[in-house]
DNA sequence: CTGTATCCAAAGAGATACTG
DNA sequence: CAGTATCTCTTTGGATACAG
């Protein structure tokens, strides 16, 4: 376990899907291909500086294809790349655990 | 997808491994008992402030167990809990996605 | 509509000195 | 040996204004 590779590539993860937004941001993208617009809507907290900047985050990992539409308004719409879909499975198992961490957390108090 | 108690315990989970120090502690804890002095050790580049902050941290959380002897000189002995070791299953999805993601973006340069 | 640029606040982490 | 306290620095995120 001392690995030093076992460490680099969980950090590696850890800071992927590590942005305050990232999350919320895959979530989101899990149900489909959206705007940026309606991401914007469905994130009330999230300001369009961190929105774009998360988001070309995750582009740059691979995870999520931009696809920009030339025309007035313009319009660009998000959604996962195949890749960017094999996050779910790791998504999956941090519900997991933070589910049973939630409950066992609150049985404690 | 766009559950909220899938994001909160994605997020709980996140916060508990999150700690720029954690994964490392709990890499070394998973080998075995350490002393507070040996767990310095094998951190060349942790601050005794950190490291007394984290492990307090993942103590809180219940993944570590802190064995203090009242002896002069003191003497503390860290631990993983049984629940503790329960996070081992999640750090092996995190190496896996990562050294996946490694490889891909080293193939793209 | 979808951004970029700039400035500012808050949180996280490091350096250093001190203590039972 | 195993901490605590304090100060500083860096990183991250937010507010606001402006642009193609």
């Amino acid at each position: 376990m001392g690995d030093l590779e076992f460490k680099h590539a969980v950090e590696t993860t850890l800071k992927v899907i590590g942005g305050k937004w990232k999350l919320v941001i895959l979530c989101h993208l899990l149900d489909g291909v959206k705007r940026f617009s309606e991401l914007k809507r469905s994130m009330p907290n999230i300001t369009q500086k961190m929105l774009t900047q998360q988001l070309r985050e995750l582009e740059q990992d691979g995870l999520v294809h931009r696809q920009v539409y030339s025309q007035v308004p313009p319009k660009v719409e998000y959604s996962l790349t195949e890749y960017g879909k094999s996050i779910k499975e790791v998504l999956d198992v941090l519900n997991g655990w933070g589910r049973r961490h939630r409950v066992r957390m609150k049985l404690q108090k």
